[in-house]
DNA sequence: GTCTATAGGGAGATAGAC
DNA sequence: GTCTATCTCCCTATAGAC
């Protein structure tokens, strides 16, 4: 064991880490495309230029080759959704809360949708990671939201229903969107429909919520 | 063809309705935990207590089957949802529809799983569905909005959108209820906590669309 | 690391006796 | 209508040559 690799090493190295990502990354769409029961190993190696052995190489079984889909998506998500800043008052942190997770609804369709199918499927890998989320992250943003409202700045509702509902709200417009299109009577979502979701939910939240910073 | 059946006939028949329901009944409950891509017909036929041929006998394929399911589903659904009377305006109406909402995800949440998961999975047979209910009643609802938001009775909202965010809050009480057991660190939701969902969208609902009476 | 060929296991669906 | 046995297909996973 040595942290100096020789040149060969570095090359299988690259090799890998490259195979992976594309693995991955196709993965992804077929997974949301097809359902995560319905895809096949061999589609994910057809659309990825691959040989249906390589796939398994570096991925043993589907199992894993899912779940390291999944851990791939639960990190880029932490990343990508700002944490409270309690002195910033509920107003703006609301506010940019709501426009991200929109946002990542728009930009990620399809890592939220795999999600959304796992956790409706109550995969095990998703549940342990919902729940160790809980400990770590949203037991914060609850505190939060209690001393906003001890200061008064917005009504004393219950933070856990906020959150479930801001998510499934927010959620919605990734997941079922083959149901926003019918409401909205459209082929397509554009930017403009997210923005409105997005003012439409921040209003309903804010006002609703006796936001007053 | 004729109305009169011998008693042979009207026997048959309802041997047939008998088998029919029982199938539908336990492949409801199989579809839900097992997701509709991992249930097979064999696992329905063995919770029926039948052999799988008999199963095949009544519902020719799968999907056949699958259909059948999601068709007593939604008809059940639109029996158990009231359609807004204009006349007692916003208040009574939106309590009504989320308090209905709410309670269909308490009583019939395998039902909300299936269509949940044929709507992700976007399943012709729901697309289509929901399509027909968008032309038969929701535009009915629409216009009644919009004469409350001329009456003056409530802020003019995006209806798409309110409906869209409803049904989003509502739902994921059933289709996404692992979730919202680990926000809740309960390992059954009990009535007071539908009854709480139901208040707190309740208010974030008519507090949010200024909604006067 | 790559790839062909194949093992091994079920799944959906049906034939045909009762 | 019921049920056993079976066909056929295709999926996951791996062996083994290159």
């Amino acid at each position: 064991m040595t942290d100096v690799k020789r040149p060969k090493d570095q090359l299988k190295a690259h090799i890998r880490a490259q195979n992976q990502t594309l693995i991955l990354e196709t993965s992804e769409r077929v997974f949301a495309r097809q359902g995560l029961a319905k895809t096949t190993t061999q589609m994910i190696a057809d659309e990825a230029g691959l040989p249906k052995a390589n796939v398994h190489y570096y991925y043993r079984s589907k199992k894993d080759l899912l779940e390291a889909v999944l851990e791939r998506i639960l990190r880029l998500w932490l990343d990508s959704v700002s944490e409270f800043n309690a002195a910033e008052g509920p107003r703006i942190n609301l506010t940019r809360y709501i426009s991200e997770k929109i946002d990542q609804s728009r930009s990620n369709k399809n890592a939220s949708k795999i999600f959304a199918m796992a956790l409706i499927g109550e995969e095990t890998f998703v549940l342990e990671y919902l729940r160790n989320l809980f400990v770590t992250e949203l037991s914060r943003e609850k505190v939060t939201i209690q001393e906003w409202v001890e200061q008064g700045l917005m009504a004393p509702v219950s933070t856990e229903h906020l959150f479930i509902s801001i998510w499934a709200m927010t959620q919605t417009y990734a997941d079922f969107d083959a149901q926003v299109k019918i409401m909205l009577q459209k082929d397509e979502l554009e930017k403009s429909d997210y923005e409105e979701a997005k003012h439409f939910i921040t209003r309903m939240v804010l006002v609703g919520c006796d936001v007053k910073d």
